[in-house]
DNA sequence: GCTTGGCACTCCGGCATGCAGAGTGCCAGG
DNA sequence: CCTGGCACTCTGCATGCCGGAGTGCCAAGC
C-alpha cells in the first residue's frame, strides 16, 4: 500500500500535468503544492510510484506523467467531484428551459456540455426500451397505403409507410386504430407483441393479411427504434487535444462518426452513479488515449439514457465530473416537466 | 487574354499541385505534362500567370500553387466535371436503396458523400417551404392537452404539445380535425395560413379560444420547420487537410458546428445547377482556405434542398462535382420513389 | 530507517552552421 | 517568340554544440 504522501504526490503531479501538459518534476513539485519535504525525497517516492505503475517518464532524465493507472488511482480515491458555481447553475437552467420539443433538448444538453467541459459531448436520446406508448396513429393516404404514427411518452414520434397487401376500409381503419390504442397506450414496449398478437382475429377474413402486416411493421418499429441514437457536439475542442495532431485526432473523430462505437462505449457504462473510463479502459483503439466520462440520466429515478463527454485522458476529471453530472440533473428536470 | 498554352500551364500547375500538394516548379511540368516547350518557355508563362494573380509562390525561389482565382478560373473554363464509374454508380443505388425512412436516407448520403470524396460532406434535410400538407393530426392526451402531428409530403413528422386554455371535448376535436384536414392537405405551407385564418368562426365560442391555440401552434411550426436542419459527416477527412494543422482544421470545425453558417453557406449557392464556391468567396472567416461544391436536389425537377461538400481549396474538383452530381440525382430518384 | 544535500549523468530543445537541391529571373542567341 | 545557360535565392536536412531540467545514487544527518 502507498503511504499518505505518496498519494499527495501522485496527487500533485496529476494535477499539475492537467495544468501545464508537461512532464513535472521533483522541485517544481514541492515549490508549487507546499509538501514538506526535499525535491530528494520526492524523487524517491515518485522511484516508488514508477515502480507501481503509476507515473511514467516519456524519456529518461524528464518529468513524470501520469499513467491509466495512476489517473484511475487518482479518480477513484484521490479526487471529488467539483460542484459547478451557482451562476453556472444557474446558466444551465436558463439555457435548458428555453427548448421546445426534444430535439432541442438534447442539442442544447450537448451545445451546454461542449462548452462547460470544453470537450466532445456525447447525448443519447431518451432509450425507448422503457419507454411506453403514448399513442399510435394510423392514417390512410390511398387506398392501400398507411402511414403508421407512434408517439412515445418521451415525446419521441416515429413514423412508417405502410403498402397494404389489399386496401382497406375507413371504418375498419377507426376500428383498428381505436383497438390497438385502447390496449398499447400506456404499456411498455416489450409488452407491446403479446398484447396485439390475436387482433386480426377480431376482423373479417379479408383484411386480416393488411391488419397482420401492420402490427408487424408496429413490432418492427418499436425493435428499431429501440436502438439508440445520439447527438454529438464540440468536436472542436478535440482541437485543444494535444501536440502530436493529426495522429491523436483522427482516430477519434473516426471513432465519433461511428455511433455504434459510441453506443457501445455508453452502454458498457453503469446503469447508475458516474462512469469514467481511462485512456485504454476503453477497448476502442482509437479512444485509447481518451477519456470518457458518462453518466445515466432520466426524468424520474430511473435513467431512460445517458450522456458524457470525451476528452483526453489529461482531463481535469473533477471539474469535467460535476460538469457531467449537474447536467444530467437538470435534463433529467427538463424531461420530467414535459 | 491568356494564350492557349498559358491556360494549359495553368491546368497543369492545378492538377500537379492537387496530387503532391507541393509547389510545382517548372521543370517538373514540362517532364510531367507533355508541354511541347522548354522549361525556360514555362517559366514566363508562369511569370505572366503570377502577374495576373492565378498563382502565387509562398517564397522566393520555391515552385507555384494556384491562387484562389487560379482555380476560379481552372473550375470555370478548364477543367469538366469527371462522371463516376459505372461500379460506383451502383454502389451508390445499392447503398441509398437500403434507406428505411428519411432520417435514413439522409444519413446514408451523407456517409456515401463523404466516402466518396474523401472530405466533409453537408446534406441538408429536404425544405419544407416548397413541401405541402400530408396530414395534419390532433390528439386528446388530457382533457385540456393536445397533441398536434403534422406530416408532409416529404415524409417529415413535426409533432408540439399544447396547453389548452379550456378543455375541448373529443367530438369538438374530431370536428376540427376534420376541417383542418379537408382545407390544408397538399397544399402549401405559405398557403396554410390563409385557408385557416377563419376557421375559429365555426365553431362555439366556448371552444374559439383553445381553437386559436391550436391554430397559432400549427403555423408557428410551419414557420419554425421551415428553417432547416441538416447533417454532416466524415469530418475525421480533415485530417488530411494539409500540414498546418490546428490552425486551420479548428476553425473548420468550428463553422461545421454552427449550422446557421452552413445553412447560410448552402443558401447562397444556386438554386439550379452545381455551385463552386472556392476560398475567400466563401464569406465566413474559418472557412477561407476551404472549397465549398453543392448543389440542389429534389424529387421532382424542382430542388428541395442541397446538398454537397466541403474541402480544401485544393481539392480534386472534377471528381468532386462528378459525386456530388451523381449522389443529387440518386437521392432525387429514391425521394421521388417514396 | 527515513530524510536530505550533493554530484555526476542523461537527454531534450534551441540555435548556428554548412550543404545539396530545386526553382527562379534574366540575358543573349537562334 | 522560344531556348539554353548562368548566377542567385531560398528551403530542408543533417550536423554539432550548449544550457537547462531532471534524474539516480550515495553518504551524511536527524
Amino acid at each position: 500500500m502507498l503511504s499518505e504522501r505518496r498519494l499527495e504526490v501522485l496527487r500533485a503531479i496529476v494535477q499539475d500535468y492537467v495544468g501545464t501538459e508537461e512532464p513535472v518534476g521533483s522541485k517544481a513539485l514541492t515549490e508549487r503544492h507546499n509538501l514538506k519535504v526535499s525535491p530528494a525525497t520526492v524523487r524517491n517516492d515518485m522511484a516508488a510510484l514508477e515502480d507501481e505503475g503509476y507515473i511514467a517518464q516519456p524519456h529518461t532524465s524528464a518529468g513524470r506523467i501520469p499513467t491509466d493507472k495512476g489517473y484511475r488511482l487518482f479518480v477513484d480515491k484521490l479526487a471529488g467531484v467539483k460542484p459547478l458555481s451557482s451562476p453556472e447553475r444557474r446558466a444551465i437552467q436558463n439555457f435548458l428551459d428555453g427548448a421546445v420539443d426534444l430535439d432541442d433538448v438534447v442539442g442544447r444538453t450537448v451545445r451546454l456540455l461542449a462548452q462547460l467541459t470544453r470537450q466532445v459531448a456525447v447525448v443519447q436520446y431518451p432509450s425507448l426500451t422503457r419507454s411506453t406508448v403514448r399513442h399510435v396513429e394510423l392514417l390512410g393516404l390511398a387506398p392501400a397505403r398507411l402511414m403508421l404514427v407512434l408517439i412515445t411518452d418521451t415525446g419521441r414520434v416515429e413514423q412508417r409507410l405502410i403498402d397494404c397487401p389489399a386496401p382497406i376500409g375507413e371504418t375498419v381503419l377507426a376500428d383498428l386504430r381505436a383497438r390497438l390504442n385502447s390496449r398499447v397506450v400506456g404499456q411498455r414496449f416489450t409488452e407491446v407483441p403479446s398484447l396485439v398478437q390475436d387482433l386480426p382475429e377480431a376482423f373479417d377474413a379479408d383484411d386480416r393479411a393488411t391488419i397482420s402486416t401492420v402490427l408487424a411493421t408496429l413490432l418492427e418499429t418499436l425493435v428499431e427504434e429501440t436502438e439508440e441514437r445520439l447527438m454529438i457536439g464540440g468536436t472542436a475542442n478535440l482541437t485543444r487535444f494535444g501536440h502530436d495532431f493529426p495522429l491523436t485526432i483522427r482516430p477519434v473523430l473516426e471513432a465519433l462518426e461511428e455511433q455504434v462505437v459510441l453506443l457501445k462505449l455508453l452502454g458498457e457504462a453503469k446503469d447508475s452513479g458516474m462512469t469514467v473510463r481511462i485512456g485504454h479502459e476503453n477497448q476502442h483503439e482509437g479512444l485509447s488515449s481518451t477519456s470518457v466520462v458518462s453518466v445515466g440520466y432520466g426524468s424520474g429515478d430511473e435513467a431512460v439514457a445517458k450522456l458524457g463527454v470525451v476528452g483526453p485522458t489529461r482531463m481535469d476529471y473533477p471539474g469535467t465530473m460535476g460538469a457531467v453530472r449537474a447536467v444530467a440533473r437538470y435534463v433529467g428536470q427538463i424531461l420530467a416537466e414535459s
